[in-house]
RNA sequence: GCCGGUGUAGCUCAGUGGUAGAGCAUUCGAUUCGUAAUCGAAUGGUCAUCGGUUCAAAUCCGAUCACCGGCUCCA
């Protein structure tokens, strides 16, 4: 924000000591009406100040779009009541929020003194069977906004009767329907709620259901409003479609990416040593982002891409270029800063921040005096935040001199500030290097290095770059959440001309992968901009958003992809394209993204010189189709149940020989293998070949060849597929010709 | 970051104020064995960390850290 000359000043009753060197502190805007060139502001207190804007409202439905609500939604939702109508039976004081169906179910937020718990389940089930056998008809109620506060004053909604505490969370819900919008309650029995419905026709309708966990979530989902408990359940037409939800449940934690990867000691993460959130890959898993590597590289060289490294620190002008400063800061890590001066700048900032604080002292007592009132001067910055620096002060100090007699004591700490400012302003800055976030910047530069013409586009820079994020300690999961993560990044830049054609050839690309791993359900989220978030969220291009956006959705349609279009989630320098796939047991992951840069190459100055001999800048594709190696062999993991095709098992093949007789020709096979890379080894312990047989299936050994003495005399192995038992016998050579094939094409 | 839960051997788990346990894994010994577990022995723990209560703490209390389930965020 620019300054201007004409500042406006505010003096702020209680408040504490201000330190102009650091970043100025900044508060909140406030309606103020001021008058120069010094005044004084009457907040009752400090607290005032601080004042927080209002969150965004969260976006709400509409009825149109309840009324799309599937069946199995509305059953789900008409469970949620029917659950808070038990809750209210068993604690009539519950205060309930909102209680809609989500993706596995339903849920309900409520306040109530009394924890609730897993071990309250089968009470509160137990009071809702009773409800349903009762069979009430989900009645719908028009009321007017009048009649609805006045009921919710009453405690009447989300309730079984008036009660002495209003229904304060439904007070709030009822706020945020629009002006003009029917408002309606649902009564069921003796219970009746504010609820734009729709709900199934009777109680007795909700066929099957269970109560399913107890977590927290901030009303309306700001963690400036209170914490509710929020009761998950599910629910389902009948026994058993919940019994196969239930059993899909089971697989998925059978299923589980951390205690598959600890059974077969792919990753450890090692909180204490390296840090939460940073996985250490171990030699089998390892193999696996090889593996991946691999296939990239080789789609990738297909495809035309060129390879490129990039170290993981860059300075703070790269970020400040890019733009992720200011929009992504919290995401990275901290900065390392090196600084040469560090002794003068230590001593210049204390003598400074002492002079300060003495012009600051006296400033404010003058203040105080005047207005009878304590506290500290301020100035109003355009922006309408309060800032309090070394200048600012020395000036309102300045201001002063007519009417007051200044100690010569507070002279020559202002004499001192503005001999040692310029100083201080001519240190050279801190060098500040931030580990990488993403790769984009890095690859920017690369496009910068060399002078480029429409030539030399779409110019595809890929490279398996490692990253850094800081993300929030609670958001870390396994391998889907990490701190540091390895990227199947590239970037192609490319004219406007080119840009289907190379939009539409990552697409494809993304389609190989998803048969190479099988992935039959896919869908992409095409995430648009707003317009409310121009210049905020998103950069200020208004009509390249819509032209981007607009090419990109040709694409989409042209090449038949299953995709949605959800507004205002894009990046903030252009639309992005989310990949959602379901792994086996038909659990949604989003493994991958794939973005559009209008923006950031702008930002870096990058220009190819076109055939009109004229300079233009590029637009930069960001695509990486396996997402991050951790979450996708996260998701890999789940989707195979451990359980790899061969070319990427971390144990291809096992030897046994039955007896040490075999020894020599069980080590043949073995060579033989190895020297066509793969992962073989041979196994003689001192267990039986049943205990060897089971140890192999339990670390997923894909093939296990067992070679006792009738083999070795036909120069044959006993093949056993883990998961498919015995295969039967066959000839060595073709056994081996066998793997290599399935090996090289990737079978599934 | 916020709310709740959990933390005992490498893994899975017993142990409710009185001398830290089992199975598997590991190591050693015996067994030479034909398709999902041969037998025996040994090794292995500051009971997450720090502090408190107590004659005595894995056990009770508090703080911190990590993980898990959610919320917010996101690849």
């Amino acid at each position: 924000m620019r300054g201007t000359e004409l500042r406006r000043t505010a003096f702020i009753p209680f408040f504490p000591e201000s330190d102009s060197l650091s970043p100025p502190l900044t508060y909140s805007r406030r309606e103020t009406t001021l008058h120069s060139p010094l005044m004084c502001l009457n907040l009752p207190t400090f607290l005032n100040v601080m004042e927080a804007p209002k969150p965004e409202n969260a976006e709400r439905k509409t009825l149109d779009d309840r009324q799309k609500m599937t069946d199995l939604e509305r059953l789900r939702h008409s469970a949620a009541h029917v659950m808070a109508t038990a809750i209210a039976r068993l604690w009539p004081d519950a205060q309930f929020a909102s209680g809609p169906a989500v993706e596995n179910g339903f849920y309900y937020d409520v306040e109530l003194e009394h924890r609730i718990t897993p071990e309250d389940f089968p009470a509160i089930e137990a009071e809702m069977k009773k409800e349903i056998k009762a069979n009430h008809v989900f009645e719908k109620l028009i009321v007017t906004r009048e009649q609805a506060f006045a009921d919710a004053q009453k405690g009447r909604l989300g309730a079984l009767a008036e009660r002495p505490a209003p229904s304060k969370f439904k007070i709030g819900n009822l706020a945020d329907i629009p002006e003009g919008e029917p408002i309606s309650y649902y009564k069921s029995g003796d219970f009746i709620d504010l609820c734009a419905g729709p709900h199934v026709m009777r109680t007795g309708n909700i066929g099957a259901y269970k109560l399913t966990t107890v977590a927290s979530a901030y009303y309306k989902g700001d963690e400036k409003n209170p914490q509710l408990q929020r009761i998950y359940g599910t629910a389902f037409k009948n026994k058993t479609q919940l019994d196969e939800y239930f059993k899909m449940q089971e697989e998925a934690k059978r299923r589980d990416h951390r205690k598959i990867g600890a059974e077969m000691g792919l990753f450890v993460l090692d909180a204490e040593f390296v840090g939460p959130g940073m996985p250490l890959w171990l030699p089998k898993g390892t193999v696996l982002v090889e593996e991946l590597e691999k296939l990239a590289k080789e789609t990738e060289f297909a495809a035309g891409y060129v390879r490129v490294r990039t170290p993981h620190l860059a300075r703070e002008k790269m970020y400040k270029t890019s733009g992720h400063l200011p929009y992504y800061a919290e995401s990275m890590f901290p900065p390392m800063e090196l600084d040469e001066m560090e002794t003068e700048r230590e001593e210049l900032t204390s003598r400074l921040r002492q002079a300060e604080l003495k012009v600051g002292e006296f400033v404010d007592g003058v203040m105080t005096k005047d207005s009878g009132k304590g506290g500290a001067i301020f100035e109003v910055s355009e922006d309408g935040s309060l800032q309090r620096s070394g200048p600012f002060l020395v000036k309102a100090l300045d201001g002063l001199k007519r009417d007051y007699s200044i100690p010569p004591a507070v002279e020559a700490a202002a004499d001192e500030f503005r001999r040692l400012k310029p100083k201080f302003d001519s240190l050279p800055p801190i060098d500040r290097y931030f580990l990488k976030a993403m790769n984009c910047p890095h690859h920017h530069r690369i496009f910068a290095a060399e002078p480029r013409s429409y030539r030399d586009l779409p110019l595809r820079l890929a490279e398996y770059g490692t990253c850094y994020r800081y993300e929030q300690s609670g958001e870390l999961f396994g391998l889907m959440r990490v701190r540091s993560l390895n990227m199947n990044d590239a970037h192609i830049y490319c004219t406007e001309d080119q840009f289907a054609s190379e939009f539409k050839a990552v697409n494809d690309m993304y389609l190989k992968y998803f048969k190479i791993f099988g992935l039959e359900k896919y869908q992409m989220r095409f995430s648009t901009h707003s317009k409310e978030g121009l210049g905020k969220k998103y950069v200020n291009e208004p009509e390249l958003w819509l032209k981007t956006e607009d090419m990109v959705r040709r694409v989409l349609n042209e090449s038949g992809i299953n995709y949605v279009e959800v507004a205002n989630e894009a990046a903030f320098y252009g639309p992005k394209i989310d990949v959602q796939v379901w792994s086996a047991i038909g659990r949604e992951f989003t493994i991958a993204t794939n973005q559009v840069d209008f923006a950031v190459p702008a930002k870096f100055g990058l220009t190819y010189r076109d055939r009109d001999n004229q300079d233009k800048t590029p637009l930069c594709i960001h695509r990486a189709p396996l997402g991050t190696h951790e979450r996708f062999i996260g998701f890999l993991i789940e989707h195979y149940a451990g359980n790899f095709p061969l070319w990427l098992a971390p144990d291809q093949v096992r030897v046994l020989p039955v007896t040490d007789a075999q020894m020599d020709y069980a080590q043949g096979i073995v060579n033989e293998l190895r020297g066509q890379q793969v992962r073989v080894e041979l196994e003689f312990s001192n267990d039986k070949l049943m205990g060897r047989i089971q140890r192999a299936e339990e670390r997923r050994v894909h093939h296990i060849l067992v070679v006792g003495q009738r083999e070795q005399e036909a120069n044959n192995v006993a093949l056993r597929i883990h998961g498919q038992g015995q295969q039967g016998v066959k000839p060595r050579a073709e056994v081996v010709a066998e793997i290599l094939a399935a090996i090289r094409e990737r079978k599934a």
